[in-house]
DNA sequence: GGGAGTAATTGACCTAACTCAAAGTGTTCT
DNA sequence: AGAACACTTTGAGTTAGGTCAATTACTCCC
């Protein structure tokens, strides 16, 4: 059974209407190029797909799609940062996901039926995407086979991370899962430890890790007093995660 | 960063090997080409792979691949049910999924790379799978690339769910996660109250929704003399999914 | 059918984490 | 620069839910 959407009070900002601006600057291009899902494109494509896509400025906080809403684009992230979130019935507000630069996101409502959002989108801070209509990018693929395979792994990599968060999330106490979450957060190969930047503010940390911002903090200030991170605003230095982990165990 | 797995004690049962026999009972082939990743395929495509692949009994418990084993295969459920788990460094294990007969799973490792499995699968009763190779479904899927639409479809169908169950998971406390679970369970359309049957056992719901046995009993009796629920056994009669919404907002 | 083993329930206790409140620290806007 | 606002931290009190232990109910075998 589906839940009914119900609250929708908090958010007075209007949802954005496109501002028209190429995109030809080169350092987004080579972005663009760069991701799973347009890499396998030859030049002519890639070229035809832009043209019909639109380059949109998003201001703090600013909402670019809700929950519901018929998906007709799906984005790729040019600069700034993105949050997913959901509402629900109570106007609780869940954030399931951070998007930074060179990521793409509602790209799996292409082959939703009907393709409707499955959650809110905003920035975070002032933010440039790429609005690329689904349609564009579907012709594509049918008019190209060969593109599908480059999608399929996306997509099937994707469906892999469901085991991953679902795994930090059966942990059930608040500590391990923060520590679990800072773990993932490291660098593969960081062993001897690394920093790592918080993709969200820590109170959006925290809702996402199911805990209160004030359990975020104590959890932190305590690790902190032990000498397992040391912490500079959204950035932690992770000096020994072996420990750590062993301490979540 | 990856987080090593050091805990293997549990399982002495060993790794099935497969148990040759045709898959050619009506039942069977009509589940398999009612599968969204089958249905599409035309009658010697479909007998093509089946004949490729392999089908497998499984005793109660028995494990069928064990996480970061090479995967060389995805499965289809013929019978029976299966569950997806992890076991974290200190040995805990955490339930990720069920599968039902008509259910594909590790399918989404088709695209991994390298390609290994991301969770150990059990049967939780005796089941039979069909084991179906991962190369033989890629060459054809490459062959033929109109398939290919339909295998997008279902992979991102998959990762929308990714959304959902966080939604769930990061509600913060249990009785709430527990009623969202069993509304989720309900069959679409069942405003009028219905019956859910547990896809797990107790204990293992409990697990999947990060809380203890003993809470998720203790929330089911208060739940139950409440009116709210009737039990028995592992199917729950829900009479008014409504007023249940209302109490967990 | 009886015994072993597993799953579920119930009770008592205790602690992790929530709530509310207030103060401190940044950040943005004018 | 200063005001307004949002985010973070800290403290105190409370409670949801975890832990441990004991009982009951199932299930699977022999």
């Amino acid at each position: 059974m589906a839940l009914t959407q119900t609250a929708e009070t908090r958010y007075t900002k209007p949802v954005l209407v496109a501002v028209n601006k190429p995109f030809d600057d080169e350092d987004g291009l080579k972005a663009l190029r760069s991701h799973p899902l347009f890499s396998e494109l030859d030049g002519k494509d890639l070229q035809h797909l832009i043209q019909q896509s639109r380059r949109i400025r998003l201001g703090h906080h600013q909402l670019l799609y809700r929950q519901d809403m018929p998906a007709h684009h799906f984005f790729f992230v040019i600069s700034g940062r993105l949050r997913l979130y959901r509402l629900d019935s109570s106007g609780i507000d869940r954030t399931l996901d951070s998007i930074a630069p060179g990521d793409c996101f509602a790209e799996v409502m292409i082959y939703a039926d009907p393709p409707r959002y499955a959650c809110y989108a905003e920035a975070l801070k002032s933010s440039e995407v790429l609005m690329i209509p689904v349609k564009a990018y579907q012709d594509m693929l049918e008019s190209n086979p060969k593109y599908a395979q480059a999608a399929l792994r996306h997509y099937a990599k994707r469906a892999v991370s469901r085991f991953h968060d679902l795994e930090i999330m059966t942990v059930q106490n608040a500590r391990d899962r923060l520590i679990r979450y800072l773990i993932d957060l490291l660098p593969n190969g960081a062993e001897e430890g690394g920093e790592v930047e918080l993709p969200l503010p820590k109170c959006l940390v925290a809702s996402r890790l199911a805990m209160q911002p004030e359990t975020f903090s104590r959890i932190l200030a305590d690790l902190k007093s032990n000498g397992l991170v040391r912490v500079n605003r959204s950035r932690l230095f992770i000096s020994d995660p072996q420990r750590l982990i062993e301490i979540s165990q």
